[in-house]
DNA sequence: GGCCAGGCGCGGA
DNA sequence: TCCGCGCATGGC
């Protein structure tokens, strides 16, 4: 049983533990752009989460990853010097786990693109029925040049089958998400953490590169194949991000 | 006003 | 298999 959180009733969890669960952090660390799918209201002794129309408290359990004890893998995380400090501001930081359509989506649509402008894209999108948008829907809603690898996509999806894909591994699951038109490496190895949880996967860009260099990362190799590499790239970035002072 | 954005698809070598 | 290029469009 878990120290964290516990469900209270259908609808309601609640998280004692509050060092490790921040939405704002959660939220701008880089793996989801939206608003929470639930109430997420803080008390003085923990946070209230409460779920909304069609989900229930199971499902906000798996999201938030409740079952996981971050502390744990903060601790193994710190055992490297450059990331001593990079951890810190992100400390509520937990690696949500991501409808998979919604993720396959959002991460085709991040592809040379800028938070800003792609979050607003996808505020728009009915991620419960994707299939009902058009290419000429995703072009309204700014998609440029990605929207008919949308169509594409959002069709090749439904005749994949998450729980078959979830029992592949790394390469093998890396491979058959490619396949996804608008899905190359970088966009696989977002999928493949937020998704499916892969959390040893950690999707590398030049500011990820760049960040370790800053961090004096002389063992940056070490830390990329990380068990839990995923998880330090969340806590690189939402740094950055905290270091440049561009949160909301 | 020009460069950039959490890259990717495509054609040619 | 590996380059180099073009790409919609708003933010800055």
């Amino acid at each position: 049983m878990s120290k964290i959180a516990k469900i209270i009733d259908g609808k309601t969890v609640h998280v004692f533990d509050k060092s490790q669960f921040n939405w704002h952090e959660i939220r701008n660390c880089g793996q989801i752009f939206r608003d929470p799918p639930c109430e997420v209201t803080e008390d003085s002794d923990k946070i209230v989460l409460k779920a909304k129309k069609d989900k229930d408290s199971d499902w906000l359990w798996h999201y938030f990853d409740l079952e996981t004890d971050y502390s744990e893998i903060k601790n193994e995380l710190a055992q490297f010097d450059a990331l001593g400090e990079a951890i810190k501001p992100g400390g509520g930081i937990r690696i949500l786990n991501q409808p998979f359509k919604e993720c396959v989506i959002s991460f085709i649509i991040s592809a040379n693109n800028n938070i800003k402008r792609f979050s607003k894209t996808i505020a728009q999108i009915d991620f419960t029925n994707p299939e009902k948008h058009t290419e000429i829907d995703f072009n309204k809603m700014g998609c440029g040049y990605r929207a008919p690898y949308l169509v594409s996509a959002i069709k090749m999806l439904s005749t994949m089958n998450f729980k078959i894909l979830s029992e592949l591994d790394n390469n093998m699951l890396r491979k058959e998400l490619i396949k996804l038109s608008g899905v190359g490496p970088k966009v696989a190895d977002c999928i493949m953490l937020f998704a499916f949880h892969r959390l040893d996967v950690c999707p590398i860009d030049v500011h990820i590169h760049r960040a370790l260099k800053q961090l004096g990362a002389q063992n940056a190799d070490a830390i990329i194949n990380h068990k839990y590499a995923g998880v330090a790239q969340q806590y690189i970035f939402y740094y950055v991000q905290h270091l440049k002072g561009q949160l909301k």
